[in-house]
DNA sequence: TCTTCTGGAGCGATTTAGTT
DNA sequence: AACTAAATCGCTCCAGAAGA
């Protein structure tokens, strides 16, 4: 080896932190060790523990790998589903793991990244209804259905805002434990402190990432319910059989039978074009009215999706204030396909009563 | 340029496996 | 047989890539 290649090699060391933390995550390829706060702990105390050991570097490395081994596979010993990707992760770890200073590296992500990141995640809340619900009972008692458009705006950004001050919360703190452990090694310098501290902060972004965008999902699906509890609407269960490619969360039945299901999504995103499939024939076949969709995003509402699931009695309730409701409302060929957001429950009680 | 598709991790509900 | 722990399923959203 030029000595170059030495010199890279030992600069690029923990970079590792962050293929590692990748690799532990991973459950696709692997098998998502990373979120097994109790297995972590077991490998990284147990490779500090053989560290220790009075033997030559060389042999302590050899034992420091088959213990790793060891208790991974006897963790996974009985999930035979995964012994594929059990094996996968090992190989790969051997292939990365070739040197003392590689194992620290391990330990280090296995201690200080994985294990705080994990309990970080889980003081996230993963879901926001906590810090909305009775702001949300507090405008309907006092502006009524005037209110609704708020409640649901408000019900989205307080939720994520209070979701999102409690991640901040938790990355600062993490973080600078984070810091001053790190900044306490002196055989770390400052530039592999860096590469240490940004794998940190990209790995929390990315999973609070995640869980922010289920957050999302289901505190819509929240809100309905709480609207349509307020109201003391009834609910129906859903029509037998019927399955549509959007998601139907909710449904009434009017007064002459039929049924109105309510969905609600920030946008109109997935597969709406399959929906188109399912033509008016299929709704009326199953005694369907109407499909209520609450947007509280309108803006990606194209005139394409208005009118193709417009036609098919797919009715839209986008916020009163918005400019798409204010285009769509004043165009001959959209106006009876949207609705403003307050509305909604005087519709339904027009439906049902 | 606008629309649709894809990849990725989290999570609750459901199913399966394991243990007393 | 009853319980519990683990695994799987089906769904969420968004950024960026790919497609029309």
């Amino acid at each position: 080896m030029k000595s170059t290649e030495v010199l890279s090699k030992i600069q690029n060391r923990w970079h590792n932190v962050y293929w590692f933390s990748r690799m532990l995550i991973n459950n696709d390829k692997y098998v998502a060790v990373g979120k097994e706060p109790r297995l972590l702990s077991t490998i990284a105390s147990s490779l500090r523990l053989i560290a220790k050991e009075n033997i030559s570097k060389q042999d302590t490395l050899i034992l420091q790998k088959q213990t790793l081994r060891n208790i991974i596979e006897e963790r996974y010993k009985r999930t035979s589903s995964r012994t594929g990707r059990v094996k996968k992760m090992l190989n790969d770890l051997d292939k990365e793991i070739q040197t003392p200073e590689d194992i620290d590296v391990f330990i280090l992500t296995c201690e200080n990244i994985m294990l705080p990141l994990y309990q970080a995640i889980a003081n996230i809340p993963s879901d926001d209804k906590e810090f909305t619900l009775s702001i949300a009972k507090a405008y309907l008692d006092i502006q009524g259905e005037d209110g609704l458009a708020t409640v649901i705006k408000l019900w989205d950004d307080l939720g994520v805002k209070g979701c999102l001050t409690v991640e901040r919360t938790e990355i600062v703190r993490a973080f600078a434990t984070l810091r001053v452990l790190l900044t306490k090694d002196k055989s770390i310098t400052e530039e592999e402190r860096d590469i240490i501290l940004t794998t940190f902060t990209q790995e929390f972004e990315r999973r609070a990432g995640q869980k922010r965008k289920k957050r999302a999902g289901g505190s819509l699906e929240d809100v309905t319910d709480f609207i349509l509890e307020y109201y003391k609407i009834k609910r129906a269960t859903a029509p037998e059989h019927f399955q549509a490619d959007i998601e139907v969360d909710n449904w009434i039945k009017t007064k002459d039978g039929w049924m109105i299901g309510i969905s609600c999504k920030r946008t109109i995103r997935e597969r709406w074009k399959q929906v188109s499939s399912a033509e008016a024939s299929v709704l009326s076949k199953f005694k369907i009215k109407y499909i209520y969709h609450i947007v509280t995003y309108d803006e990606d509402l194209s005139d394409d999706k208005l009118t193709l699931l417009g036609i098919q009695r797919h009715i839209f309730y986008l916020p009163d204030n918005s400019r798409r409701l204010k285009y769509a409302s004043g165009h001959v060929g959209l106006k009876d396909y949207v609705r403003p957001i307050s509305q909604l429950i005087k519709d339904i009680k027009k439906q049902t009563s």
